[in-house]
DNA sequence: CATATTTCAGACATACTGATATAC
DNA sequence: CGTATATCAGTAAGTCTGAAATAT
């Protein structure tokens, strides 16, 4: 996913193809090359964002805000914690959960990374054919917003007749 | 990559972040449930789109459209091929190349995914949030654009003394 | 008892690297 | 000979499903 973006000439890409197709040439073209010496994968860099600024999640609120397996986020926290850059400490106020924190070491490597990340941006949007941005970010949001809180999904599509396995939540 | 599409509230969140979350919510809530009782992952499906659009590509040049090696891209390819969704025959001009099209059955299949897809798009932007689009659309057409044309990374990156791995090409 | 969080174990699908054959 | 395409084989990383232990 994420060819040129112009389908066939004098046919109207999806806008979802567009947003798809910026998203893997990013990836590819730029993230991943760009983190990879740093040792982290973007969704492991994405995660300690996260985890930096909110202070406290546990394992299972970061599954449904990545859309993972609450497994699968216990695997990634766990070779995190196990390189030193986050813990995990049971809340005292319920004994299942465990929070999350990043180490010293953890914001450091956050920072670095964003340092390299603030760059990409950088060159990207200092193309002047790239330059404006405010309604490209707000558009953006306004779709995020829109698929979190909207799961419905068009009848046709709704069939499922036992309960529905959601990875996203309403968190 | 892709929690709320806000960071710490109060803090600017990267654009590239923006994108990123947009796209993951976008494949995670609407397009994999969508096509998966269809049996094609986005991927398959976007591939065979870009098939439908411009006949006659090699499995080479498929694979640097999208960002995967020549051996990921013949895979797929191959499985494709297996379900008689296309077919691939040499190049008359070159035998080495096997140029793809797709069989009678494969193009039945994207008319039916892309119906689906339709749908998706239509709800999401029925969303009077999020009606807008040219401006989203034109956006993502120059960053794509950017992003493929422009190879060139921010000097601290460019490091990689010996010949660099591209998986993009100039195609 | 029903639900939620976490973890262990195993399976699967994906995409990679390396090596090889062929064609240009 | 050097480059490009395709394919075979093996490996690695990622995510899933299922089952179980613990806490609320």
């Amino acid at each position: 996913m994420s060819p040129t973006s112009e389908g066939r000439s004098g046919h109207r890409a999806r806008t979802i193809y567009l947003i798809a197709s910026a998203y893997h040439a990013l990836r590819a073209t730029r993230l991943e090359p760009a983190l990879k010496p740093l040792g982290v994968t973007p969704l492991q860099y994405t995660i300690m964002t996260v985890v930096e600024s909110h202070e406290g999640l546990s394992s299972a609120q970061l599954s449904r805000r990545f859309y993972v397996t609450p497994q699968t986020m216990g695997q990634v926290l766990a070779g995190l914690e196990e390189r030193g850059l986050l813990r995990r400490r049971e809340d005292p106020e319920n004994r299942r959960v465990l929070l999350v924190s990043l180490t010293a070491k953890g914001r450091r490597l956050v920072d670095e990374c964003g340092r390299v990340i603030g760059l990409i941006e950088d060159e990207i949007f200092s193309d002047p054919d790239c330059a404006e941005t405010a309604a490209l970010r707000e558009q953006l949001q306004k779709i995020a917003a829109h698929l979190r809180e909207n799961t419905t999904v068009p009848a046709e599509l709704a069939a499922a007749p036992k309960r529905r396995k959601r990875l996203t939540a309403p968190t």
